[in-house]
DNA sequence: CCTACCGATCGGTAGG
DNA sequence: CCTACCGATCGGTAGG
């Protein structure tokens, strides 16, 4: 009984979540509102009412998918977040290679999806939204805070240039092509090797700890 | 008389770029899809009816609100264009701030409705739009590719960095505030400075030429 | 620039 | 998981 039970369960959670990843993708390609119920039941060889079964309404569809894009992308930086022997500069690297090659490997460019989605939302659901994003801010600050106190980065303004690092691997995600030239690992060597020396530093030569001459 | 008509068609035209500054405002807190011809009516002190004699329909509004924004994007650092004798790190800080100044100075943030609205574009009208933003990437790459054979900058790879360059600067768009710390000049320093040296080097010290020594 | 109106579709519910 | 149905609103047109 309890285990027929929690069978049920375990099933209804595994459709939940194909149905998200349908619903998700449309509001990808068409846009919250321009997707209705009906769109995402065809889509998901159901009728519409059907999907009131899962979800309580469509903005409970829209809060899941952007929660669900949002927690694996914090997840796949996370572990840099405990991490205190790494380098700054190599956890630096890991965290853009890994954010982009989360963003980049999507089929959905999902970053807009939840940049424009969030508005969408209740306002406690944009509130869990935010919440989980700061989880990521924080861990890059983190990361540049270190690197500036161990002499790896120059005394830059932290607040500003990891917005100015997330910028960069955010919209990257949004021009990057699997069919371009270059590979998501190579891009997101050009980009850790531009966040590091910029445009004028020599791509070879990642920071080292500064000599306290002068 | 026919300064009669004449005065008619500048009045039209005026009310028209009038009307189009509402229904933008309108597509950029809301979106497209969410906004309606009744919406867009209210907030211009008019019935919707009326709407349909200055536009043809929804999309047209929404074609005609992109366009005026990304031609205003791109004029803002058109005057770059011709220029060959000032150096490529000078024009590279104007780009840079001018883009941005031209960005956060918006109460919009209109990158976004840029991104999002294009796809509810015609295809006529989808390509229209990114003609002109390659207008900007041109101008962009020039500069670098200048920059590059005149020994400022590195040997990067020119298509990559200047996305990475653009992606910086317009994404900063979206987290900058006018309430902040900074001004939008600060952040636009910064984001120069971050531009050509990292986070590694000197954010004193900008890019010149190369000696050709090793 | 308006009133009056159109068919179509929307998100959601009742009830099984 | 469905059929049947709801009131509300949608973009757009006719005609003046």
């Amino acid at each position: 009984m309890t285990v027929t039970r929690q069978h049920k369960k375990v099933e209804t959670l595994i459709k939940k979540s194909w149905l998200l990843d349908k619903a998700g993708m449309l509001f990808w390609q068409q846009g919250y509102h321009a997707t209705s119920m009906k769109d995402i039941a065809n889509a998901c060889n159901c009728k519409p009412a059907n999907l009131y079964n899962y979800f309580k309404n469509k903005e409970d569809i829209l809060y899941e998918v952007i929660r669900s894009i949002t927690e694996q992308g914090v997840s796949s930086i996370r572990y840099l977040e405990k991490d205190e022997d790494t380098s700054p500069v190599e956890q630096l690297r890991s965290l853009i290679k890994s954010h982009f090659r989360f963003l980049a490997g999507m089929k959905q460019s999902s970053i807009l999806l939840s940049d424009t989605g969030i508005k969408d939302l209740s306002i406690e659901h944009q509130k869990e939204i935010i919440k989980l994003r700061d989880t990521y801010d924080r861990i890059l600050r983190k990361i540049i805070e270190r690197g500036i106190n161990d002499g790896y980065f120059a005394p830059i303004d932290i607040q500003v240039v990891s917005n100015l690092i997330a910028s960069v691997v955010i919209r990257s995600s949004f021009w990057f092509s699997n069919k371009g030239r270059l590979t998501i690992d190579e891009v997101g060597e050009i980009m850790f090797s531009f966040v590091c020396n910029g445009i004028w530093g020599n791509s070879n030569i990642y920071p080292a700890p500064k000599q306290e001459s002068n």
